[in-house]
DNA sequence: TCCAAACTTTACGTTTACGTAAATGTAAAC
DNA sequence: GTTTACATTTACGTAAACGTAAAGTTTGGA
């Protein structure tokens, strides 16, 4: 635990690094390594991390770009595109055509969760007849799904 | 080119390594490595490979778990749900809560994208609003989705 | 007949995202 | 004053998913 640190505050303003890594769900050891690629920058307390509020809240965006299956390459490409550093008229142009990839990469993703949410479904009514009860109102009636069109 | 094989024809019954790598987007190496892991079993004809429909099928389905950031292993693991190879009731059972599973998955999935389109969709109304331009119709106002709450 | 295109296998190399061990520092507690 | 808990750095190891030669086979066409 770090000294002086406001451990029992409704809203915690610094965290320790263990405190961080048990709230999020990950190693100490993947924390120093998002330091070590540089994608978070917490402050010093001698030579102990401290990380501040911010730092959770990108990490919370890191995470939530891993369980999309982004690289943290990736992760810090999209994150830099929440604050748009005072570019010129060009770059944000050109941030506008980036966010505009990324947005359609998203678009594909969702079509791609209902088309497995639909097969997944197929295969539980499958599971479900074969158990002999109420399947849930689907219309499948094959194993592997030849038809899907992906 | 694998000789013998019916090339124009509107729905083509086998393919070719390079034929499917071209279609799909990907390189022989990666077709090659889905077998070696035995993730696919083309046909031989002598020791070049023909692939099926059905192979053809099993790797789009291996590509859009890709698409969705899931390992090779765990692509095999949700295909191996969509044909419930003639289980046993418990065996049944249990592949149904392995079902509900990666439906819960996928519906977090669901979740992060939206919050982060909406995140992006902030992101370009800045940009637009920074070039003088109308915005979208949204409501945000900060650089960093700190409110976010993921 | 011989070439070039497309196929094959073998095998070492590379990137990403950490795991894991070793050795050490610091600070509150007993 | 030493143990305990948590922290640090350094550095080699690892699993996944291929990349990238290297070297050989097969086959339809000039």
């Amino acid at each position: 635990m770090v000294p002086y640190m406001n451990k029992k505050q409704t809203i915690q303003s610094v965290f320790s690094i263990t405190e961080l890594s048990q709230e999020l769900g990950i190693t100490t050891r993947s924390l120093r390594h998002y330091e070590d690629i540089g994608l978070i920058s917490p402050k010093r307390q001698g030579q102990t991390r401290i990380y501040s509020p911010a730092d959770r809240t990108k990490l919370m965006l890191i995470l939530r770009g891993k369980r999309l299956g982004f690289s943290l390459e990736q992760s810090r490409e999209i994150i830099d595109m929440y604050n748009p550093s005072k570019g010129n008229k060009d770059q944000l142009k050109k941030l506008i055509q980036c966010i505009g990839v990324q947005k359609a990469k998203l678009k594909q993703q969702k079509e791609d969760i209902n088309k497995m949410m639909r097969d997944l479904k197929d295969a539980e009514d499958a599971c479900l007849r074969a158990l002999g009860k109420k399947a849930s109102g689907g219309k499948s009636q094959e194993k592997i799904p030849d038809k899907t069109l992906i």
